[in-house]
DNA sequence: GTGAAAGCGCTAACAG
DNA sequence: CTGTTAGCGCTTTCAC
């Protein structure tokens, strides 16, 4: 591997005028810009990203924290880490993927050996210990997510009222007036306080109140298990419904199939709509499921915008709150049944 | 941030002395060791990342490089991440992602810059220039799946041929005769020559020959939709079909939804088995998929272990192919109907 | 416009 | 066992 020296002496000239070349951060002649460009190209010479990044003490890397909490990135979690890893890329960055625990002492490590210029934090918590251990270090940060302290800054999340409320408003349109609402199970030590659970219920209840209709709220496991029980509770402790609205998209798809598996129709007994959800997931389910789409990817995008932002203009940006789209099932015309019965 | 040079100074030692115990890599006496580590703690200092790996000439990074093609990760594309950053991380690596395009000139760059110690390919095809620019370039790696040639040596995949016949023989186990596989449709400039599809294929082929019954095969796209068409296609082009196996997990999903919406009784009237496949996505539909999973957090696992084993000891594991498991769909008791017709 | 030189913070001989 | 010292490859003043 060439070094910057080495194109210097094909060059001619200096080593520092190679770097002024390359970083083009001072004004070099026409002609020995162009020497040193070639010698460059016959050297195959590419500049050293660590020693670059020791000498000018920023590093071009930008780490993505996701928790391992227990359960699994959702459709729009992975839209977003494929999105972010491409936004930073376009602005000369790396993303470093960093599954670590949900509290702030491995972060400050990770931080304190100066290898990431900032970090992006996802699934921030309402009291994420996390953020204050990234305060501490003065570290550059854009979070995913809001705590609970309005002050914490530079934070792009999705606007849980606008999502619940168009999803409530567009299923009272509709007519109904029984509408549960089914929220994640909050036992949990990580859970408890999970800001989507908490700003989506209080949404739900804000616009139920509004429209004058009974605010039902259960709890439910977040997976398609849990969903597929969700079929039989329901109608034992709400025998009245004919709307659902589950915040969790595996548990979505469990109630959909669980319900249809039980001979109920969607939607004409009962219209199922999953929120926080990803187009890709919406298909998996026939009839499809009604979401309010999560905006993964313009999350993505935005946060290393932001982030960038922030280091490099030194501004911080005002937080941003995206709105879901609501993604009506596709209607489905039955199709032929298939007279089927051999084996 | 405190360097090497203060915490030496505050022990009364020597920069040299401090480098040892923190690298562990000379005796020291008991004595300035902790008097060492107590002016670390006291000064709460944290080697510089950038600066040890310039002068040790290792970054202790990871990159893993996915090819950005259209379709996305499936279910156990994304285990894999996060196996694979896990494990990184007990290895005391980080892992950066590398979203970048199927060539080989993008990833010379990255090696380039010398900012990874080595490179984990995912989605390798069976022609795939990534590999012959890593070669050029003397930098340790790790495939995810092979290239045509045999001799490109450590990679880990999936044992396709025991996959493919596993799953048939349950088929022809549980007596089907008439078994559709469908495959990808490899039209497309990125799914020509992909291994999975050619592999898969291939043993097919075998395993029915050896059998001694027909083997049908048909092309399909790899999403929700396009399986949800061949729910129609099938009975047409392959009336007698009486078991599928589908090559793709979206596409299974879109199948067996389809044909439930048409009235047909899975598996009674047909089975359907989805290979490649990651347990969460058998969940999705009721009755659940039967499928053959994929080890996708073995696979990250053992990819990341190989190549941090040819970095450090210098020998070139042997590849390694990993079986999937045949895991049946929950036996569904069809559940009580719940006499349902409000609204 | 170009060059000399002093680091960036740490590792790794080599001496002692 | 501990200290001295020469880099690692590049950025960045400061002279010229």
């Amino acid at each position: 591997m060439p070094t910057m020296r080495d194109v210097a002496d094909h060059a001619g000239v200096s080593i520092a005028t190679v770097s002024f070349v390359v970083n083009n951060t001072k004004p070099v002649t026409a002609a020995t810009r162009s020497r040193i460009e070639a010698s460059m190209k016959a050297l195959g010479y590419r500049p050293n990203a660590v020693a670059r990044a020791l000498a000018s003490r920023r590093t071009r890397i930008l780490a993505l924290a996701y928790p391992m909490l227990d359960h699994r990135l959702g459709g729009s979690g992975m839209e977003f880490m494929i999105a972010a890893a491409r936004t930073a890329s376009t602005y000369g960055y790396h993303l470093m993927m960093w599954p670590g625990a949900n509290d702030g002492r491995e972060l400050t490590e990770l931080v304190g050996q100066q290898l990431v210029d900032g970090v992006i934090l996802m699934e921030v918590q309402l009291d994420d210990p996390r953020v204050a251990a990234l305060k501490a270090t003065a570290t550059p940060y854009a979070l995913i997510g809001r705590t609970a302290d309005p002050s914490d800054s530079l934070h792009v999340d999705i606007d849980f009222e606008q999502s619940t409320s168009g999803a409530v408003q567009h299923l009272h349109d509709l007519g109904h007036r029984h509408i549960v609402f089914v929220t994640g199970t909050q036992d949990r030590e990580s859970y408890y306080n999970y800001g989507p659970y908490v700003r989506t219920e209080r949404a739900f209840r804000d616009v139920t109140a509004r429209l004058g209709v009974a605010p039902v709220i259960i709890e439910s496991g977040q997976d398609t298990t849990a969903g597929r029980d969700l079929a039989h509770r329901l109608f034992t402790e709400c025998p009245d419904t004919t709307a659902v609205l589950v915040l969790n998209e595996f548990a979505a798809i469990g109630l959909l199939t669980g319900v249809i598996h039980r001979g109920v129709r969607v939607p004409e007994d009962v219209s199922i709509m999953s929120m926080l959800t990803s187009d890709e997931m919406a298909t998996y389910t026939q009839p499809s499921l009604t979401i309010m789409r999560s905006p993964g990817t313009a999350l993505g995008e935005l946060a290393v915008h932001q982030l960038v932002q922030r280091m490099t203009k030194g501004t911080v940006p005002d937080p941003v709150l995206l709105p879901s789209t609501l993604v009506p099932a596709e209607s489905t015309a039955p199709p032929p049944a298939i007279p089927y019965g051999r084996r």
